[in-house]
DNA sequence: GCCCACCGACTGAAGATTCAGTCAAGGTGT
DNA sequence: ACACCTTGACTGAATCTTCAGTCGGTGGGC
């Protein structure tokens, strides 16, 4: 199913994407970066349509993978749920790739409903992960319990790509956009260091 | 200069924008959805990239608009806040178009150099008539004192592009948007109701 | 000898941009 | 008042470009 080739392709597609929009794929600019020849392209995913498709999950995926490697590196749940925010937020090769091609999917979604399915389903994805390390780390103190973990998880997600934006369009470093999805953590679950919520008038000065 | 048929053109290409997306945005389409011909367009733009640079400043410039009428209504500085930000997130025809014209532009953004500048500068005022408020709010004890407003409103706008995005490309709906926008007030604030912050454990079971 | 993965060259349509003017309004010299 | 010129707004149609998608064919593994 997936050759090699399907994945050589999908790899090109999202760096293409990544580089210059959904709009900017050209499917003979993606061929030449794949290496292989446009007939090629439709051979594997039919049409243009079917390309955004594939090219989508692929990147879904990938994302996946990321976050499940994230889940893996035996921290508390406050610092894991951290992590899986900031992950998205940072200036290597793959991370920016995969958010820029998430922001164009996501903006072409508006307009093409074919996309929007598998958009939501992945955005769900992405949200109950973070709910599931919300609800663990209040369970073990480390975050405010009167926060519902599904508002914060929307919420925290949104905010990041919503930053995540900003960042790519040029109206905000890479260092401002951690920050705040820090600072927004903090609002949401409280001061995590040592226990519980309540943080109140607890903070400096 | 603004003469009316420039107007006339622009509030046309703010509603094929909104519709089929920048794009989408063919030349000859706006030329029948303004009623003019296509060389017109060339006549008063320029070209393609000039028609988006004056379009982008007409968005800016309406937005603003909606803003200041918003600022004058005038309720406390914190109902005030709450609705420049719900402005934003409205199911009429004018704010659909304005957010729509606006996440698009932002995403092309992203490959276009030109359109940066311009949308980090009305970014900017966005953020810091919010920051305004909050200063003002904090001042009239109606939020938490110990916000950064200047992050705060940075989160916040970062927030509402967030959801308004996932509303439109129909991962969220208007409602939930804005009933997470709520709740990011009252994180980032407090509850706002009567006095101070320190909401601390207060509030419902 | 057939099927699968693959390619180079091509086409047709869609779109962007340009061109060669038309038309009405405002001088200006007489 | 009146011919005449200029200018800015505007148009229809042609032209130049860019693409997605197709077609006939090739090689190599089985």
């Amino acid at each position: 199913m997936s050759s090699d080739r399907q994945r050589q392709i999908l790899e090109a597609a999202v760096r293409v994407i990544a580089h210059s929009g959904v709009r900017g794929l050209r499917v003979e600019k993606l061929s030449a970066e794949a290496g292989v020849s446009t007939a090629l392209i439709y051979y594997h995913f039919g049409d243009r349509a079917g390309l955004m498709r594939k090219t989508l999950e692929f990147v879904n995926e990938r994302a996946g993978r990321y976050t499940h490697e994230a889940m893996e590196i035996g921290k508390d749940p406050r610092e894991q749920l951290e992590l899986l925010l900031l992950l998205e937020l940072q200036d290597t090769p793959a991370v920016r790739e995969n958010s820029a091609a998430w922001g164009e999917l996501r903006a072409s979604a508006v307009f093409n409903p074919d996309l929007r399915e598998p958009l939501s389903t992945s955005t769900r994805g992405w949200v109950d992960d973070l709910a599931a390390m919300i609800r663990q780390a209040q369970a073990a103190g480390l975050a405010a319990a009167r926060a519902d973990p599904l508002d914060v998880a929307e919420r925290l997600t949104a905010l990041v790509e919503g930053v995540s934006e900003r960042w790519l369009s040029g109206s905000m470093t890479l260092e401002r956009a951690r920050e705040l999805v820090e600072g927004a953590v903090i609002a949401e679950l409280g001061e995590g260091s040592s226990h519980v919520p309540r943080d109140g008038s607890a903070g400096p000065a």
